[in-house]
DNA sequence: GACCCGATTGTCT
DNA sequence: GACAATCGGGTCA
């Protein structure tokens, strides 16, 4: 049964990787390649560059909510997602970041690299995460959910075929996106983004979103997950579309903080 | 090496 | 709301 398993375990491997290396998308044109890396109002958004990556975390943070991740599998199935949910970390100072304290490993270097660099690591041995490298170094920002927006049938997939439960009902349009490693399954991001460059990677990048969605009312909360961080705990370094139904975790406190601020109160 | 833990998720109560 | 699953990587010897 053991080796059966293992056997399955590669196979799946194999797949992931044959569905997700570089090598394996097709060379695009270079009229197509001109559509990604130029603006063409008539054609598709345009992608957002270097720049739009190079401020601090916190900032970024924002900016990324409302903005499109695509994400191009190798069959050339284009699955996108609105950002409404993401979290700061803000470096060495940060006792919640993987960088605290300044400690720099192979696992963490993305975060040190140029912004708009891909952190991507494992967590409880099964799941993926995936951060995008700020302004500062060892700052990043991780995303923790989206609003599924185009091949959501491919995301339903891609998330019942990574889990185990042999009843596997259907996955609701909510359950696709909500979470940090739901959005990895859903878009097959895994360890192999790694380090890639988010403002020129062939197979992920961000689309700038449409106006309605550009300046939502934002909800800052505590970050999740970071049990033992001291004062870094409680630090309202969350950030998440106000009202999204997209959201992994819903901060009640957070709001009413919000509109209280809002009613001039 | 040995040991411990985790920026999560799904299932069960 | 509690808890198991599962293993890479950090830490220390």
């Amino acid at each position: 049964p053991l080796s059966r398993k293992i056997g399955q375990k590669k196979q799946r491997l194999a797949e992931s990787e044959q569905q997700q290396s570089p090598k394996e998308t097709p060379p695009s044109t270079l009229g197509l390649q001109r559509s990604i890396y130029f603006s063409n109002p008539e054609d598709r958004p345009a992608r957002l560059g270097p720049e739009f990556f190079d401020q601090p975390a916190v900032t970024l943070a924002r900016a990324f909510l409302g903005q499109v991740l695509v994400r191009r599998l190798a069959d050339g199935t284009e699955l996108r997602g609105r950002i409404v949910e993401t979290e700061a970390y803000l470096g060495p100072e940060d006792e919640a970041a993987h960088s605290r304290g300044g400690r720099q490993t192979p696992r963490n270097r993305g975060m040190f690299m140029k912004p708009g660099t891909l952190y991507v690591y494992i967590i409880y041995g099964m799941y993926f995460c995936l951060n995008i490298s700020s302004q500062g170094a060892g700052a990043c920002v991780l995303l923790r959910a989206l609003e599924p927006l185009e091949g959501l049938e491919t995301m339903r997939q891609l998330r019942n075929s990574l889990r185990k439960s042999t009843v596997s009902r259907s996955l609701k349009d909510r359950e696709l996106c909500s979470g940090p490693s739901k959005l990895c399954q859903a878009l097959a991001i895994d360890k192999s983004f790694d380090q890639r460059d988010l403002a020129q990677d062939e197979a992920m990048w961000l689309e700038h979103g449409p106006l309605e969605s550009n300046s939502p009312a934002v909800v800052a909360a505590a970050r999740i997950g970071i049990g033992h961080a001291g004062e870094w705990t409680q630090k309202p370094l969350r950030f998440y579309v106000q009202g999204s139904p997209w959201v992994s975790v819903v901060d009640r406190v957070a709001e009413q903080m919000l509109s209280a601020s809002t009613n001039g109160l």
